[in-house]
DNA sequence: CCGGTTAGCCATACGTTGTATGATTTCGCT
DNA sequence: AGCGAAATCATACAACGTATGGCTAACCGG
């Protein structure tokens, strides 16, 4: 490829002053829209260098090598999260859930990057730590001791990190039960099982319709319940 | 290499009738030990043909690619939870804990694995569907209504699965609040977070010390009573 | 027993990936 | 004016997953 080809800005050395440069937060826009448009796969150093109009080894120079690129998306998904109003509510628990609804609605923006987001999140960088402030305000006015809120925001957030775990591996809102579970149920011997047998064939009476927005508001409701009575409210 | 080196048995076509040969089991569990190892990015198909003393091709025999590989990872992992001895108590919360604790022990067992195999969980066979009948079991015991049981066990996986996902990230069963989670909280522009920096300040009067084990046992404990609150028992 | 089919292994090769190295150009500063 | 650092590009390499095809021994119907 010597011939002068498509590569019409494509000189050599550093951009001029008035030229379009390269950076950081532009190279992860575009890695972003990869991931949410295409996958993680896709998501290849030279495919972002390519969309970005420019040499792969150009964003070395802005990020150290790809996982600091996937960690830098991370950090994106959970600025995204803080800029967000922070939830409110007549009552502590109206705001738990609040807070627990757009934390969810964060991770759900972008299923392609939900495991390693979650997975990397501990050590992401400071952003993440700020997002769990709702979740300590909530429960501090609904005034349990500051160990115990800790204890709880860790609970409610791990569901939430499962929740959102399993609906990004789905990929709907809607889920119905009778072909994947109850044709995988039926294949069981029947020794196996004889509970979740049972239980699906009675379940089988009524519609076998799942919603993720509803198992999500159940469960919710669940651990603010035990919340209440366990750290006694 | 065309020097006859080191490959003794190296001959080239179908194994004789006494010889040792490969299958999709023993290239299964020399996969494990590689990614309970040294991880999952140590696992490459040459890697696992390697140690097993064998020709990357010859694996493709026995499984289409690595995807499968990955797969049949974890399916080895249910697998291993459901040979385990199910669950037994006085009552039927005991008997929860019981399959509660056995999940998560089977995640743990591997925690190079957890995320894919959280991933892929649902997709990957009709082992994973068996993992839920103690769960069933104990919920049923307890009397709740099919539909009931149904949204509680999937409440109450999610956060098996969300509470494994942080222990697997974090690579200890004990974990030191000060350095990373106050060090951290100390950074932050005071009006960002202000509920967090109190609540974190108030709990270093006591020991900042975690340990994943009380927080499994905890988070365990409040959706206990959540379910016993919020499904009338 | 015999001949064809297939099972099971190996050798070679291809395209793609992440990134190390080093050249090239321009900026910012003294 | 000159010089170090910044930002880009060109080339190259090792490692990856796997397609293709060749080899050998087992299996099986006659």
């Amino acid at each position: 490829m010597v011939k002068g080809g498509k590569a019409v800005a494509g000189r050599s050395g550093r951009p001029r002053v008035g030229e379009e440069r390269l950076s950081r937060d532009a190279i992860l826009q575009a890695a972003l829209r990869i991931v949410d448009d295409e996958g993680l796969d896709a998501m290849t150093m030279r495919r972002l260098a390519a969309t970005l109009g420019v040499n792969p080894m150009s964003i070395y120079h802005h990020l150290p090598n790809k996982a600091a690129v996937v960690a830098g998306l991370a950090e994106l998904v959970f600025a995204e999260l803080n800029n967000s109003t922070p939830p409110t509510g007549e009552s502590w628990q109206e705001e738990l859930l609040g807070a627990a609804n757009a934390y969810r609605n964060a991770l759900r923006a972008h299923p392609n990057l939900a495991f390693q987001v979650l997975a990397d999140a501990a050590a992401v960088s400071d952003v993440v730590v700020v997002t769990v402030e709702p979740f300590y305000r909530a429960l501090d006015r609904a005034g349990l001791a500051p160990r115990d809120i800790f204890e709880a925001v860790n609970t409610l957030i791990d569901f939430i990190h499962g929740f959102s775990l399993g609906e990004a591996s789905v990929r709907a809102e809607t889920f119905e039960l009778a072909p994947d579970l109850v044709d995988r149920v039926s294949k069981l011997k029947p020794g196996q099982a004889p509970t979740l047998i049972r239980i699906v064939d009675e379940l089988g009476a009524d519609g076998l319709h799942y919603e993720f927005d509803d198992g999500f508001a159940i469960g919710l409701s669940v651990f603010v319940a035990g919340i209440a009575a366990r750290f006694g409210l």
